[in-house]
RNA sequence: GCUCCGAUAGUGUAGUCAGGCCAAUCAUUCCGGCCUUUCGAGCCGAAGACUCGGGUUCGAAUCCCGAUCGGAGCACCA
């Protein structure tokens, strides 16, 4: 993107806060904030709010996307709803039609295409601004159903890109909206492509980023532009985004999925909304490096999640406490094991924060992951503990044959984790599955923090009453 | 149908505007090795790309034309 090094710009994200923030949203706000970051200048957030029916704005969408911006360190130095402007919209829609650069049609969908198609003026396009004008004021006082009449900007019905041939600006929705102070206050809404374009130069817009969908827009807003006199700002388009493990979601579809069951809420760990990374240990720096180096290109991408794991994992890593989580546990009975002895294995492996510290009675849990692996006869080494030799699978028993850690590395002896019987039940959530397992008491102390458990995955501590649940994060 | 846009390794990405310093950058992934009482990390090594065809030029990933493939718009959605 083109910036001269001391300009300072001014760019928005603008949202329809029709559900909350997604991975798509937030490239939008992690490369908008990262130009006014580097350059110095504004970020602004604008919610896109002036459809009530078709993509109805969520109330408590508003603040999910503005906590979620601050949670990106992308804190907006302002925040605009449109839903609240919509007399400044009315009024240029005046100045246009004056101008004789607007006009209202009556024409059906269906019909206006056929005249646009045939690069036809329909009937209207040459009523005069008085009476425009006059129709105008019934569309605002509500003198005309839905669908019975819309503003149109006129541009060149010639024009050899039908997307170009005099667009629609405002349409009649009868529909309250969402935000009680709003509610039935207007008809007469406008569409994207008109409210886009006076908010872009009520706010000083500089530059802006956006979806390559939006090239054609940028077109028709050139129309109302050059009507005004502004200059219209600088701009770069970027492609569309799929990520390899998620595919591509909808926001309307996850909103009618989650009334339906499909999926518990707006974080279900299946679903890439911010809400759900964050659920799931996912850190807003590893998400910035994720967006930042993914670039602004107008090639469609499919990226995969292992690139913002790698990024996650190089944030979290110095900062996860370790810990043994058993799942699918079995019990093991220790013969001639020393009694209730407690080991203290490090919280971490290489930041000195101290041990936990692990009371271990005659038995112990394994994995029936590792039982698999082993045979009677076997010597394995239960990490952090002692040597035992499996003396019987059902039961299962091993016997005790000695703490030396050179003989592991001679005998080249299996290193396995395992669980104290006083350890805690802990479910885990993953985008796949669900595991059920026991985790060592220590995990009580880490609520809303990452913490690794050994030999499975990255998770964080979501909640500890009434039990115990951790979402996995990721290797 | 009409219009617009794009194309560099498995996946992203730098380089393309101002042609030579690009036998092409970085990250991730995969594979091998070292280290490590888990996994991961770290370190070392390896593999892997300029969509195709013409043209301009002493010289093209870079400029031009065409083809192919992919995407988008033509909504009273954003």
């Amino acid at each position: 993107m083109d910036v001269s090094e001391t300009e300072k710009v001014v760019m928005r994200f603008a949202p329809n806060p029709n559900g909350p923030p997604t991975l798509g949203s937030t490239r939008g706000i992690v490369v908008n904030s990262e130009y006014v970051k580097r350059y110095g200048g504004k970020f602004i957030i604008r919610f896109d709010d002036t459809d009530p029916q078709t993509k109805r704005p969520m109330l408590e969408a508003y603040d999910w996307y503005i906590q979620d911006c601050e949670w990106l360190d992308a804190k907006p130095d302002r925040v605009v709803l449109a839903s609240d402007n919509i007399e400044t919209y009315y009024k240029y829609a005046e100045q246009l039609i004056e101008m004789d650069k607007a006009y209202v049609c009556f024409c059906e969908g269906s019909e206006f295409k056929q005249y646009k198609d045939s690069k036809e003026p329909c009937p209207h396009r040459d009523i005069s601004p008085e009476s425009n004008l006059d129709n105008w004021e019934k569309m605002i006082d509500g003198e005309y159903d839905e669908k019975e009449a819309v503003l149109r900007i006129k541009t060149d019905i010639q024009h050899p890109d039908p997307a170009l041939r005099d667009f629609g600006a405002f349409r009649i929705v009868k529909t309250p909206h969402p935000r009680p102070e709003i509610s039935d206050r207007y008809v007469v809404w406008p569409l994207l492509d008109f409210e886009g374009a006076i908010e872009d130069h009520e706010l000083g817009m500089t530059h802006i980023i956006r979806g390559k969908d939006l090239m054609d827009s940028e077109k028709r807003q050139k129309y109302i532009y050059d009507y005004l006199g502004w200059e219209y700002p600088k701009t770069t388009h970027w492609g569309r985004i799929k990520i390899h493990e998620l595919g591509s979601f909808s926001t309307s579809q996850i909103r009618k999925d989650i009334e339906d069951g499909v999926y518990e809420d707006w974080a279900d760990p299946k679903l890439p909304t911010l809400r759900a990374f964050r659920r799931r240990g996912i850190q807003p720096e590893a998400i910035r490096k994720f967006m930042i180096d993914m670039g602004v290109g107008e090639t469609d991408i499919s990226v995969s999640l292992d690139s913002l794991y790698a990024e996650n994992r190089k944030v979290i890593d110095p900062i996860a406490n370790r810990y043994f989580y058993v799942w699918d546990p079995v019990e093991m009975s220790i013969e001639d094991g020393p009694d209730d002895i407690i080991v203290n294995p490090a919280l971490h492996p290489f930041e000195k924060r101290g041990t936990r510290d692990i009371q271990v009675g005659s038995s112990i849990y394994i994995c029936s992951d590792d039982l698999n692996l082993i045979k009677i006869g076997d010597k394995v080494r239960l990490k952090d503990l002692y040597n035992v030799e499996i003396m019987s699978i059902e039961p299962l028993v091993g016997r005790y044959i000695g703490d030396s850690v050179d003989d592991i590395k001679k005998q080249k002896m299996r290193i396995i984790h395992w669980c104290s019987l006083n350890g805690v039940d802990v479910t885990v959530r993953s985008p796949d599955k669900e595991f059920k397992g026991i985790c060592e008491p220590g995990i009580l102390n880490e609520l809303g923090k990452v913490v690794q458990f050994e030999r499975f995955a990255f998770c964080r501590v979501d909640t500890i009453e009434p039990e115990i649940i951790a979402y996995y994060t990721h290797k």
